[in-house]
DNA sequence: GCCGTTTTTTGATCTAGAACAAGGACCAGC
DNA sequence: GCTGGTCCTTGTTCTAGATCAAAAAACGGC
């Protein structure tokens, strides 16, 4: 886990998150000066369960899962995050321990900022205050539609739509590597490995190649197009 | 539209929100003492798209109903909140209008706090403000849990739930009237009306017995038993 | 390269719930 | 009381996806 710097891009993606949007540009800067960023590979743990929680992260690229431990040895997968989604916000705040570990699923870059300093920033200018309450409510109401939207879509939307995630939007045809086993991406999906396998199958028609963990995209448009409804 | 007062049961549901749970007794003190009490009759509006938005609102019985007024004239569900859930934070901390209109499904009571109010509290106290902001992010998970739980869950299992949601759930036997109908509570249950017929049908089974909007549940706990699992 | 383990794919069957259709109940106005 | 509208229920069919089972790839260690 050693330090690393920060892109132009990277600034872009932490300064469109939650916590900073609301933030001017000197307090930006103030933050990230003290922040630091760390480089992880694939598996290594970011925090563990029970460690004290002084530091929220944020990841700038790569995949992030959160487990719980169990007492009796067996890990369940509560979460994954990805570029842009923030960590641990409320076990730092409030300065307790993180109630669950986080480990890199993929080679991993991420901002650590302590949670005081963000709070110091909050605090002393009442519109960021605004701002960021604003910010992270209308966030929770993005999280609820989209939640919502799960329930509705079927497989192959949902498939479609999360290897549009992958992929930064702009080329028509793209190569990407799955950021995790396809278990666990069924697993994210809401559905079986078996169940993924023949969705993956189904999209061929659409322009779609499996290859181990290496897919192809045709066309981005027409994926694109099996989503658009509501 | 008329003022009305709050028992000692509504000081406690507000005093559990996600916004006033981190307040010491004093400034919630201070809150309750600016804030009023409204009660509206079944349909009337409680505030209208477009409305400047100076409250924020906290519903303590009774059920409303979010519809964004399209230009076409047509009206869109978005949400139906009830007692314990807040409305229309981000429009209010931000001084904008409402984004959507909100409808008393019910007979309804609602708190109107003032947002500045509550800005000014959560600004001078640091603790107030790191509390808040961690209990926002648990109600976000929270949130997120619950609905990934719709994902997986079986229609017989939501009603289930739904209809538990209705009761104060300390009495085993329990007769409740239905809060909006019943094609609104297939919506909100994200099926069809028709499938929400034939699963209280199917409850009959499980001491569910339905007459019009009123349903009388023999056994609550023959209901809870239906839920628990993960 | 070979072997055991894990992951992925393919096959076949079964079920919750969607979709289409039509009948019945309730209510308001006349 | 009759009549037209709205809401609810019942009947039937059809499909996405779950589930059980097993073959086939991929991977890590030696």
């Amino acid at each position: 886990m050693d330090a690393a710097f920060l892109s132009e891009d990277d600034r872009r993606t932490i300064k469109r998150s939650v916590l900073c949007s609301a933030m001017g540009d000197g307090d930006f800067a103030e933050l990230l000066a003290s922040a630091s960023v760390r480089s992880l590979k694939r598996s290594e743990y970011l925090f563990e369960q029970g460690d004290p929680a002084t530091n929220l992260f944020l990841i700038v690229d790569g995949w992030v899962q959160i487990t719980r431990d169990d007492r009796d040895g067996s890990h369940t997968l509560i979460a994954a995050f990805h570029k842009g989604d923030s960590l641990a916000e409320s076990a730092a705040f409030l300065g307790k321990v993180y109630p669950a570990s986080a480990q890199a699923m993929t080679d991993l870059r991420v901002v650590a900022m302590r949670a005081s300093l963000i709070l110091d920033i909050i605090e002393r200018d009442r519109d960021v205050l605004a701002q960021t309450l604003a910010s992270i409510y209308k966030k929770m109401h993005v999280l609820v539609d989209e939640i919502e939207w799960l329930k509705t879509s079927t497989l192959r939307e949902r498939l479609a739509r999360f290897l549009l995630e992958q992929t930064d939007g702009t080329a028509e045809a793209v190569e990407l590597t799955l950021p995790y086993s396809k278990s666990l991406i069924a697993a994210k999906l809401g559905t079986s490995p078996q169940q993924l396998s023949r969705t993956f199958t189904e999209l061929q028609q659409h322009g779609v190649r499996v290859k181990g963990a290496v897919v192809q995209l045709d066309s981005t448009a027409t994926l694109r197009s099996l989503i658009a409804k509501s």
